[in-house]
DNA sequence: AGGCGGTGTCATGAA
DNA sequence: CGTTCATGACACCGC
């Protein structure tokens, strides 16, 4: 069992929307089984109860009331399914059913599973929030999110992003580099103590709940759904689903006002001047470097693997090219050896019977052995006779 | 279960 | 001196 997820007022659900539909209350809390298993979220304290008590998280959080996922109603985005009559001490789960509240069903949206919850990817829905949401939200009241009764939807809401987020470790094949989880600012999610988390949460969940046509019901606002949306990226299948790598959830969690994107690929002087912008707290201003530096390094990387293998692809032509151009040579040079031994043959009969035909002085045939024929500087060929050392 | 390729990250040096 | 880039090395993941 679990609060109830948020619904954008576009009439889209941020997660699953298994309200009033009673039947897949089963496959819900599988799924939440599941995610809750996740072994980072352990490090969270987040309960693994179904029932989720959030008087843990700030200030006289007033408990709502809810049955199961039914209970929770969002016309336009506001939440109306809180009983006031309700005890606020009372954890989110109790026994009034829907159907008791007069509340109306939500149809299912056949798009959404239990297994979205776990799917390691926020619902594609998201695609369709607002994407140009200006950060920090203007014209937004401020405060008291975290003493209404919207509070501990919110942070529940938020423990159930960043479970969905977490798993994402899966899918967005980060390294996992166990240093990784080691070092200080990357355990802001993962090792977080329960009233850190709280306050980190605090952080996180922009100050713009509102109240709604009733003034009494605030609500997890468009504005913080888009916060998410705009610090997460989507990816590039077909699919367009939102996707949240560790950075853009580092960054949410510790409420950086504009995206992972931004950080990574402004030129250095827009970078400096967007943070000249906003005054940023000493742990945001270095995680917002190191995801630049990430976000660069992460790039060059890529970039270095590509030229890698374009430069072992160049190597292995022209080693083809080399083979290729030995062979040619090897050919050559049995060619050449041949027309050279022929030559030589033939210039040895030509020797030979040239001399047979010649005569010394005295008319006498000159033996071939013992001439040599010789020709003297730009002059005729002559029978000269072999020197004792030259026969020998 | 181990190998392999892909990827993110860190450390380091050079520009 | 700070930033960026390139690259080797390492760890992790999925197949």
């Amino acid at each position: 069992m679990s609060p109830c997820p948020p619904r954008v007022k576009n009439g889209n659900t941020f997660f699953p929307n298994l309200m009033g539909d009673q039947s897949v209350q089963g496959d819900m809390d599988l799924a939440w089984q599941e995610i809750l298993s996740i072994t980072e979220l352990q490090g969270m304290d987040v309960q693994t109860d179904p029932v989720y008590d959030t008087s843990g998280y700030g200030p006289q959080t007033p408990n709502i009331s809810f049955s199961g996922y039914g209970i929770c109603h969002f016309p336009d985005g506001i939440v109306t399914s809180v009983s006031h009559s309700q005890n606020y001490d009372r954890p989110y789960m109790d026994t009034v059913t829907m159907e008791q509240q007069h509340l109306p069903s939500l149809p299912l949206d056949p798009t959404f599973g239990p297994t979205a919850y776990t799917g390691m990817l926020i619902s594609s829905s998201l695609t369709q929030v607002d994407a140009n949401a200006h950060y920090p939200p203007k014209n937004v009241p401020v405060g008291g999110l975290f003493n209404t009764p919207a509070m501990g939807m919110a942070m529940t809401y938020v423990q159930r992003l960043n479970q969905v987020c977490k798993g994402q470790d899966d899918i967005e094949s980060d390294s996992g580099l166990s240093l990784n989880f080691s070092d200080g600012e990357s355990t802001e999610l993962d090792h977080m103590e329960p009233q850190r988390l709280q306050s980190e949460y605090l952080d996180m969940i922009p100050p713009l709940a509102y109240q709604d046509q009733y003034g009494l019901m605030p609500t997890v606002s468009q504005p913080f759904i888009n916060h998410i949306s705009e610090m997460c990226s989507y990816d590039t299948s077909q699919t367009q689903e939102l996707v949240c790598s560790r950075d853009e959830r580092r960054a949410a969690a510790m409420n950086i006002p504009f995206p992972t994107e931004r950080i990574v690929n402004l030129p250095v002087e827009d970078f400096n001047e967007l943070l000249s912008r906003f005054t940023l707290t000493e742990p945001q201003l270095a995680l917002v470097k190191d995801i630049r530096r990430r976000g660069k390094n992460k790039v060059a990387a890529q970039n270095c693997r590509k030229r890698k293998m374009e430069t072992i692809a160049i190597l292995e032509k022209e080693i083809w090219q080399l083979r290729t151009e030995r062979e040619g040579l090897r050919r050559e040079q049995e060619e050449v050896g041949r027309i050279m031994g022929d030559l030589k043959k033939n210039l040895e009969l030509l020797e030979q019977q040239v001399v047979s035909v010649l005569q010394d002085q005295e008319d006498h045939p000159c033996p071939v052995d013992d001439f040599l024929l010789k020709q003297a500087y730009e002059s005729n060929l002559f029978p000269a006779p072999l020197s004792k050392e030259t026969r020998a």
